[in-house]
DNA sequence: ATTCCGATGTCCGAAAACGGCGAGTAAAAG
DNA sequence: CTTTTACTCGCCGTTTTCGGACATCGGAAT
């Protein structure tokens, strides 16, 4: 069985999805690869993953919090999670690109389809998709929108620790960007 | 979750498939399509469908019984169960055509797609789709192998009722045989 | 008597299209 | 002559599409 619960967040309405164990998916409202939402899908804001994640996201948000400690059990192929495994190890207000990415999931030279198993992360901000852009420096693409992974990088620029260099608004020139 | 046990027939080994509430699957080890098993499977042969197929299947092959009872719960799509639907309506030591199962399933015409849905039948000898026969008298196929579909209208030949003409034996000619 | 053809639902394998890329080259801008 | 920008092409897992093969049968043509 599978709960879900919604979520209000500063960047818009998201949707959490859960089983009694972890948390499975974490989209916001309409967003590419959008799931299909089951009627045998029960709504329940009391399951303990949902309960956590609601907690943890509204100290993200609020920029008190740098990691999640909520447990995950993403669904996909094992190239998949190699790649979802990559991502959630890229730290606070750090980012890479997609070559790196590859690099780091164990599959070098797999750029592209780094970057298409990417867009398929099922649980966004949890699973720090947005820190991953182009080699360019373009921000390339994000599943909820554009604008929602410059915000999301925003934030993280606000609040990440003085230290690092990579964050957002650290390079010379602004930051272009592509299509959709 | 899905029970299973094992169950020897005089006609060779069988696999038992079934949830708590009916039996999912009746098939002659290694036979054609036979399922892969799901590690997740229980062995349980006090299973209430279990138990009480297997107390028919040894009525059946003494020849004490010609109908069975227990409730089944084939998977298949809704043509699929359109045709086994049929095809369990054909009555003991009865054969009829591919052809006559399609218009009976309600496909008129349907002769050769009938035939591939008989022949994904998981339930073999309960839904007897070794009643179902070419237009010309040819046993033309059994996903449990021909010799098996021989010798199961044999048994029924042997016990049927003394009235019925369209049993195996009736036939002007002896009756010829395709490939596998 | 044989051969050929069309109609039909599903499964399965093969092939092609499609991405949240990136490096290398060629043309344009300063 | 440097620095951009535009374009091409190879890269590779996933998804979608497509084409046969089947437990057939009746009718028409050979």
């Amino acid at each position: 069985m599978r709960y879900f619960a919604p979520y209000q967040s500063p960047l818009g309405d998201m949707l959490l999805v859960a089983t009694t164990e972890a948390l499975a998916g974490l989209y916001f409202i309409g967003q590419k690869y959008f799931p299909r939402l089951d009627p045998a899908w029960q709504k329940a804001a009391d399951a303990e993953p949902i309960r956590k994640t609601l907690d943890e996201l509204d100290d993200y948000f609020a920029g008190r919090r740098t990691r999640f400690d909520v447990p995950l059990a993403p669904h996909g192929t094992p190239y998949q999670h190699a790649i979802w495994k990559a991502i959630a190890s890229v730290e606070y207000g750090e980012t890479i690109t997609y070559g790196e990415l590859a690099r780091r999931s164990g599959f070098p030279g797999n750029a592209r389809a780094a970057g298409a198993a990417t867009g398929q992360n099922p649980i966004g901000i949890i699973v720090p998709c947005h820190r991953i852009i182009g080699s360019n420096g373009n921000l390339t693409g994000y599943a909820g929108g554009l604008d929602k992974k410059r915000a999301l990088l925003a934030l993280e620029a606000e609040h990440a620790s003085p230290g690092l260099f990579q964050r957002i608004g650290a390079r010379d020139r602004p930051i272009a960007e592509s299509q959709t």
